[in-house]
DNA sequence: GCTGTCGTAACCAATATGGTTGCGACTTCG
DNA sequence: CGAAGTCGCAACCATATTGGTTACGACAGC
């Protein structure tokens, strides 16, 4: 299916922003993000650009500027981040429209549908029940 | 996340297959399950060679070939279907090793993995629900 | 043999992803 | 006011996947 690696970077950015502030701090750059996720700071730039704009996360511009929470990790679930980045179906239907003087061409492709969306709804409802706070709280109590 | 259409077009040419034999033909080419879907028979045969490896079709050489089912449509569930035509995780983990000297980085490959485990096995049981027997029904029963 | 079909390799185009560089915009601070 | 640090963003590149296309050998039925 080709994954990509977009909800584990943003949800790394989001617990490492999350537990920086706990310790006293108040942004976190994308120098340090990047470097925490073994990527490049305009990779992370890009990421909580969406994330900014569902309105996770804020950013500060200028000197000592960085990234702060714009929620509570508790108040952020992995389908808030999901959907920030990550956008279309997960099964596509035809590239081409099929041969509609078809009895299978002509109706296949609102079965499928209709199934596609059952099974997003149940991936929506997995990712709504988790929270960046149970992924920090799961991180920390592993041990080493 | 980059959709594709695999499912989809096995499904369909799944389908057609099954209604083909329905109606008292033996075999159906990739030529016909092609026309169908509006795709290209090498496109089919590449799909259908894959399902044939998980033992769901069966195939014909020489002339007067084609493709048949190894099993009835209800012995065939959208899991068997998505098995053989997808692999992979449906969300992938960092592409390079986080720095281990990190709180977060050191920790948080295997709670994603373990939240990554439990939505895949949720889609593996709504695909292992449906069969093809059931696509073909609502096929066949949508109006036109 | 001739014909029709699969099996498969090879190549191509389009797209997505992620890495990288570069630079302007902005803000803090000395 | 100027220097420094950081984001915002565009541009470009490498890689991988997907799907379409052509080509041709292998095979089986007539």
């Amino acid at each position: 299916m080709s994954a990509n690696s977009r909800l584990t970077i943003a949800a790394h950015a989001l617990a490492w922003i999350g537990l920086y502030e706990r310790q006293g701090y108040e942004v976190a750059t994308s120098e340090q993000l990047a470097s925490s996720a073994n990527t490049n700071p305009v990779v992370i730039r890009r990421l909580l650009g969406e994330l900014r704009r569902a309105g996770l996360v804020e950013s500060r511009r200028g000197a000592g500027a960085g990234w702060s929470m714009a929620r509570e990790l508790n108040a952020i679930t992995l389908l808030d981040v999901y959907e920030a980045v990550e956008q279309g179906p997960l099964f596509a239907l035809h590239r081409a429209t099929p041969d509609q003087s078809c009895a299978i061409g002509c109706n296949i492709q609102p079965v499928m549908q209709d199934i596609y969306a059952g099974i997003e709804k149940t991936l929506r409802h997995e990712l709504s029940r988790i929270t960046m706070e149970d992924v920090l709280r799961d991180i920390l109590a592993t041990p080493r």
